[in-house]
DNA sequence: TTATTGATTGAATGAATATTCAATGGATAA
DNA sequence: TTATCCATTGAATATTCATTCAATCAATAA
């Protein structure tokens, strides 16, 4: 027998894959029993790891929440980020893109819905949680307004105002995440997005045709 | 001295009363600590009460939550519904009090957004909050979509889907709230009204001048 | 092989918390 | 006044949970 590098079940790992171990079991727990209900021994037996690992890889139960967050965060701005920066692409291209990574089956599962708003009924009073998310939204929130921009310059659009449009759509977009987080039936990804592209065909005829 | 019906500080009081002090230390403990951090001890602090009371006139910590949500929900479908039922207005007119009640200071003060969403996060109040205010949401989406049909057949926007714009202002409603509790220097209420009142301008350019 | 390092376990600990209930006290009726 | 009725209290109980840590195990280096 050779050896191998990679044995099926070995029973150490590298810390890393430790880490993404427990931070999907978490995202499953809070999915399935919201953050109250999360408790550690729950987290581990998701795992199939032990309590005190937990608390090795992370510094505790807080930090591995946190953690959980900012894997979140981080899965959606990738997610956008990548197809915005192909080239040849044009501004309105490039804000049809943001709206489908919202929308994007990955980001929106029922499942990571109900971790987004786990955290956010908990951001009222806690700072972390705020500043994360903040982190990630303010960025997309100002490319949004920038490629606005150049759309109402582009197309002569007088009247309109770039930040109130971005804003909008912020809005648009997590109402619509909640939306379809409390009845999935009326809300689905795919009439989500089409909401938010007639919203933007509304005001930009010229760039997204009805 | 003649006896008083209302004794600055009566040791008892009637179970309402009672009830209601509870359900707003509740509401306080929760925009203060979430869900989870609120225990009964808290909530009975906050009240100026015993524990033993708040199991006393309610069943249980879970009952108290309930109690707490139904009058939320309560409070936000009386402040519409008393607006709307007023005669002498257009549709267009009723639209307008909807908007406003959404984003009326008693309604969606930081507050109470906090504790909206706390109870949206936890995976085990969603199918309590379904089963409170779905008819609400409903109630209210359904007569949204009314007065926007009898809109639609009064202004001749013949490409206009009824349903369709009562969705997008309930998707508006609640990422707008949610928008309002993370980021409350960019969001304020009267902006977010605003926004929803620009959208139906946009729509509806002949009913909701810009 | 043996020693060393680092990952992993889970029982033990202590803190926090919901719920219960026997005792208390104030109001009302007789 | 006296008796009755409830609202009210908070200490006691039983449970749950995060965190700790000494012991174990596997991999790698020497």
């Amino acid at each position: 027998m050779t050896p191998r590098k990679t044995p099926i079940k070995a029973r150490t790992a590298p810390p890393e894959v430790r880490r993404n171990q427990l931070i999907g079991a978490t995202i499953n727990c809070i999915a399935d029993q919201g953050i109250s209900g999360t408790t550690l021994a729950a987290i581990a037996k998701e795992a199939g790891l032990s309590v005190g690992l937990a608390n090795f890889h992370f510094k505790s139960k807080d930090a591995l929440l946190s953690e959980t967050l900012k894997h979140l965060a981080a899965e959606h701005r990738d997610m956008w980020l990548r197809d915005v920066q192909r080239h040849n692409l044009s501004n309105a291209d490039k804000l049809r893109f943001i709206v489908s990574a919202q929308f994007h089956p990955r980001i929106c599962s029922r499942r990571k819905l109900a971790v987004w708003f786990a955290f956010f009924g908990e951001a009222g009073y806690r700072k972390t949680y705020r500043s994360i998310s903040s982190q990630i939204d303010m960025e997309r929130q100002e490319l949004c307004a920038e490629l606005i921009e150049s759309i109402i310059a582009d197309g002569g659009y007088a009247k309109a105002d770039a930040e109130q449009i971005a804003l909008t759509m912020e809005g648009m977009f997590d109402g619509l995440w909640l939306n379809m987080l409390m009845y999935p039936a009326k809300f689905t990804r795919e009439r989500a997005a089409h909401q938010v592209l007639d919203y933007l065909g509304l005001v930009f005829p010229r760039h997204f045709a009805v």
